[in-house]
DNA sequence: AAGATGGTTCGGTCTGGGTCGAACCAACCC
DNA sequence: GGGTTGGTTCGACCCAGACCGAACCATCTT
C-alpha cells in the first residue's frame, strides 16, 4: 500500500503539537515570522526552525524573505481545506474532555477568518441569520442564494461578480471547528 | 491554542505507518477483520489489537462484532472526506519521490471506490468522459448535469431522484489521489 | 565598525510510543 | 470435552524524533 506513506508522512507533521499549533495559527490566513511561529508554539527558535523547515519541505507552508524576516503562510487553499477537514473530525469526532479556554481560545472564536473566509462566532451567526431569513439556502455540499437573497445583497451595495462560470464555487458550507456550524466559505465568504 | 490539540492527536494517530496502512485499507469502503487489518498493516495481531483500539477510540472507526470476528470499517462519511483530503495533499504537495508500484497497487488505482464513489482510473475516465461530451460540469466545490445529461441518464435507463432538496448534494468533484483528476462523489457517483 | 535582532545549523540528550511474544479470554467446530 | 482460531492484555524492549543551547550567518540600525 504504498499509496499510504505519503499520508503517513502527512499526517505525523500534523501529529506534534508544536507544528500543530504553528499550522492552526496560520489558518488565520495571515503571514507569521519564524520567531512568531516559535513564541506561538512555545519552543524555542531552533526547534521552531527546524519544524518549519520539516513543513516547508513538505510543501504545507511557504515563505517568504522579506529583509530578514520570514514569513511564513499556508501553500495552497488545498493545504488549507485539509487542515479545516482535519480540524472539524478533531471537534467532532473525538470523544469530548474538558478543554479550559484561555482569553486568547476565547477571542479568536468570536471572530476568525477560515483561511480565507469569515468564521468564528461571528460568521456563524451571519450564516444563521441568512438563512433564517431565507436568503441563503445550504446542502451538505454546497449552496446558493435564493432571490430575496440577492435582492437583500444588491440592496446592500454588495457588489459581486454573479458570473457562476468561473472556477471557484459561489459558496460552500463550512462546518465551523470552533462553534461547530455551518458557515459559508467560497467567493460570498470572502466578500 | 488549545483548539489545536485534538488536530494533534487526530495527525499523530493518521501519522503511523500500520494505522495509516489500516485507514487506507478501509478507505475501500467494506468492512475488514482485525487480523485482515494486521496483515494488511504488515504487524502482529497484538499490535494491530493496539492500533484499532485507538482508532476507535478516536472514533475514527467503527467495529461490528459478528461472532469471533471484528469487523472494522470507517466511522463516518466526515473522516472519510477528511482521510480523502489528506491523501490529495499527500499526492499532490509532497515532493515528487520514486514510488515502486505493487501489483496490487496498480490494480487498485484502476478500480476502486472512494468510500463510498466510484473512483480510480475508471471512476476518473467515467467523469472526463462526461464533461466532454458535455453532460457534466464540475466547479471547484459543486456541480451539476446538463439538460443533455439528464436527458442521457434517462436514456440509459440510470434511475435517479433528483430532488436536490436532500441533505446531500447530488454530485461533487473529489479530486482523485491515484489519478490526480476529478471523479464524481455525492449521490451521482454512488449510483 | 559595532551592536542588535531574525534565523539556521549542529551535537547531544531523553522520552513517548511502536513493537513483539506470551499468556489469556471468547467463540466456533469436531 | 478438546482443539482451533480470532482477538485482547500485559510486560519489556528499543528507536525515531522532539528538544535545547551554543555557535554561527545574515540583515538592519546607529
Amino acid at each position: 500500500m504504498e499509496a499510504a506513506t505519503n499520508m503517513v508522512e502527512l499526517g505525523a507533521l500534523v501529529g506534534d503539537r508544536a507544528r500543530a499549533a504553528m499550522l492552526a495559527a496560520l489558518m488565520g490566513g495571515q503571514a507569521l515570522t519564524a520567531t512568531e511561529l516559535a513564541s506561538i508554539a512555545g519552543v524555542s527558535k531552533s526547534t521552531a526552525s527546524d519544524h518549519l523547515g520539516k513543513l516547508e519541505g513538505a510543501r504545507l507552508v511557504r515563505f517568504d524573505k522579506l529583509g530578514r524576516f520570514s514569513y511564513y503562510r499556508i501553500a495552497s487553499p488545498l493545504v488549507a481545506r485539509m487542515l479545516e477537514s482535519l480540524m472539524v473530525v478533531a471537534a467532532i469526532e473525538l470523544p469530548p474532555r474538558f478543554c479550559p479556554q484561555s482569553a486568547h481560545d476565547r477571542q479568536l472564536r468570536f471572530a476568525r477568518t477560515c483561511y480565507d473566509h469569515l468564521a468564528g462566532r461571528l460568521g456563524v451567526a451571519i450564516t444563521q441569520s441568512m438563512i433564517e431569513r431565507k436568503l441563503l439556502a445550504l446542502s451538505d455540499d454546497g449552496g446558493e442564494l435564493t432571490e430575496r437573497g440577492e435582492a437583500f445583497l444588491q440592496a446592500s451595495g454588495i457588489a459581486l461578480s454573479l458570473q457562476t462560470s468561473g472556477s471557484r464555487c459561489f459558496c460552500r458550507p463550512c462546518l465551523d471547528w470552533s462553534e461547530r456550524q455551518f458557515h459559508i466559505a467560497g467567493r460570498l465568504g470572502s466578500g
